[in-house]
DNA sequence: CTTAGGATCGCCT
DNA sequence: GGCGATCCTAAGC
């Protein structure tokens, strides 16, 4: 079986430890994209999830291996890009919901079709749409070609909070921000 | 500044 | 038929 280990982060941890050990690591997808500054957790137990009820069609990668993708179309026209954590089969994963664009501007730029920085990776989708995520990687690798990942560097400070456009467990702090970070999607407080 | 509506897919009741 | 782990644009205050 593959390594769980990935960028420094044992991705068979609890979902909230992993996406809060995410914030700072570069991700790129076929050599576009940036630093991780914002995720959001997601467990098996967790009404807010997608894999709260148990395996779908949609969500299978979830309960797959972890340090996979997760890719699901959101509002049925936004792809989001999840990584899968803790032990296989129980659906856990942290939603990664905006980067610090780094590598890869002009492709960013294209596909996104705005020249504003602070919008290319400011949200699940945007991010998506800037590093060219599909459907086509749902179930793949973290450790394997496109993508790439980098570990954070030491003495990152983390910040959390409630969860963004759900309407169950609302009160549950499982976002995770980069402090003073102006590249999130929406500030913390 | 805030709020409202449309786009449109997969899963639910 | 309804409702999302969203985003964009337009209109109102």
């Amino acid at each position: 079986m593959s390594s769980t280990i990935l960028a420094g982060i044992d991705f068979s941890s609890p979902s909230h430890l992993v996406a809060r050990q995410l914030i700072g690591v570069t991700v790129l997808v076929d050599g576009v994209g940036g630093r991780i500054v914002e995720t959001e957790a997601y467990d098996g137990e967790d009404p807010a999830s997608h894999s709260y009820s148990g395996p779908t069609d949609r969500n299978v990668a979830m309960f797959g291996p972890p340090a996979h993708a997760y890719v699901y179309r959101s509002y049925g026209i936004h792809w989001c890009l999840n990584f899968v954590c803790r032990e296989e089969g129980h659906g856990a994963g942290v939603l990664i919901r905006a980067l610090e664009p780094v590598t890869g501007l002009e492709t960013m730029v294209e596909r996104r079709g705005t020249t504003d920085h602070w919008l290319l990776c400011s949200g699940p989708g945007k991010l998506c749409q800037a590093l060219g995520v599909t459907r086509a990687l749902n179930g793949r690798s973290l450790a394997a070609a496109p993508f790439e990942l980098a570990p954070a560097p030491p003495g990152i400070e983390v910040v959390s909070g409630p969860r963004i456009g759900i309407s169950k467990a609302v009160d549950v702090p499982w976002r995770f921000g980069l402090a003073h970070s102006r590249w999130v999607s929406k500030p913390f407080r």
